[in-house]
DNA sequence: GTGCGAAGTAAACGCCGTTAACTCGGGAAT
DNA sequence: ATTCCCGAGTTAACGGCGTTTACTTCGCAC
């Protein structure tokens, strides 16, 4: 009558137990020392064992990259709920906690969110790891957006209430057809997601916004984990301040 | 009375070779590809001479990086001469040249751009390679800034004609403190590597836009190499183009 | 001509990812 | 209760890697 066999049971705590340990050299010693046979030696057993749950190193790393983006949403939802203000003001609390949490964990960051093959929040991922062949085939959703969601969760009341932007965007003309195009894909997510986002909401101009500020929420954040400001910046949590105060008011949300 | 030996000009030469062949197996086969045994394979030669050049492939790497860099900039400087408009053009040239530089040459720019331990165009460099011991001590400029030139060379005249910004920037406070000290390193990159800047130009208003120039071009160029976008967008470039108008609206060199 | 120092080599060490052939034990079918 | 399967794990091995050490070789300054 248990749906979970006592080989299953095992199965799982030793997958976890996998991921912890490279998770940990990860953190350590980067990502170069995220080797089958460290996270083996560290686990007690030989590195030929780790086939039985991935294909490869490079698989390993892939579902690594997921797991990071997945604790990084779960850590911003938190971040999330913990603030009592308006909405605008968790829109900047998630922010804020993406740049903090990217400047605190620099090589999880860069695993997950600059690495060229694609995996992470891309939607390149060939899906096919190591698993029971016909369990849990309920997801076919396009890929491991949860972090989207979490972006998603907390824009999408704010767009809810105040889109009264006293400026529209104006949109250029040949950016709407693919526009409408990422919306119609967005509304299907908070679909599948449950998230409350009134359809009327999602104009064209919010689809918009939401791209913008993802791109200058991550290059901002990536410049400095990278370092590659072309000169020596000590200020830059005033820099990333003023950006988002620069992105509420282009929004139209701020006063 | 040769100033260069044979034997320095056989070490220029085999130095050169290598970077060449090194440069080839990062573009065709990716950076793990790029390896002392694969260099030295097609080089003719065995692994350990190459330690006569480089200390470790480490280094190697960070000079691979430096190239490359330097070779964008002479690509981008070629096609800044190649305008003939006015510097408002060039400018966006250039932008629209180092996008398509990095989509084209997505290895190469992981590499210079997005490496965490911090070469490129960051000021982390230990600046430890194999060379004689006493020779080239001319350029203890802060770092290998020769990207920083280019950028440089195409908005100083920019600066020097036309800041008459309807909108000055509305500098917060608590940034001015630091934007001087970026000013003041500005001034002195611009002197070392014989920019043509009006003193007066570089105004505080100046930095501080051209810090987010480079933080938006960053990260757009950034999120399409590594796609990731948080949904599907076929329609890349023309974001890029209203990015582009928008920087120039924001600027005040727009009509 | 002699000899020094730099370029290059050969051999070895200890890593690495990955494969193949095997042991062994839990659990289902009989 | 016995049998048998199959999956987790092992051992051994292959080829490739970065790096070190000791060596040859040879250009060139004296």
């Amino acid at each position: 009558m248990n749906g979970v066999t006592r080989r299953e049971q095992l199965r799982a705590a030793t997958d976890l137990d996998i991921r912890r340990h490279a998770r940990e050299l990860l953190v350590r010693e980067g990502q170069e020392a995220v080797t089958l046979r460290a996270i083996a030696r560290e686990l007690g057993i030989t590195a030929p064992a780790l086939y039985r749950y991935y294909d490869s190193r490079e698989d390993l790393l892939n579902r690594l990259s997921e797991d990071i983006c997945d604790d990084l949403s779960a850590e911003l939802n938190e971040t999330m709920c913990g603030i009592e203000d308006d909405h605008l003001s968790k829109v900047f609390a998630v922010c804020r906690g993406f740049r903090s949490w990217a400047l605190t964990h620099p090589r999880e960051f860069t695993l997950a969110f600059a690495t060229p093959g694609g995996n992470g929040s891309g939607h390149t991922g060939a899906d096919a790891r190591k698993s029971d062949s016909t369990a849990t085939p309920e997801k076919p959703a396009t890929h491991s957006d949860e972090l989207s969601s979490v972006f998603l969760g907390v824009v999408g009341p704010l767009m809810a209430e105040g889109p009264d932007n006293p400026q529209p965007p104006r949109i250029p003309e040949e950016l709407r057809a693919g526009l409408t195009n990422s919306q119609r894909e967005l509304t299907a997510a908070c679909e599948t997601h449950g998230i409350e986002m009134p359809p009327e909401a999602l104009s064209l101009e919010a689809v918009y916004m939401m791209l913008r500020w993802w791109a200058r929420l991550y290059g901002q954040v990536a410049l400095e984990v990278f370092e590659k400001f072309p000169f020596d910046v000590s200020h830059a949590d005033r820099l990333f301040e003023s950006m988002l105060e620069e992105l509420g008011r282009e929004a139209g949300l701020y006063r």
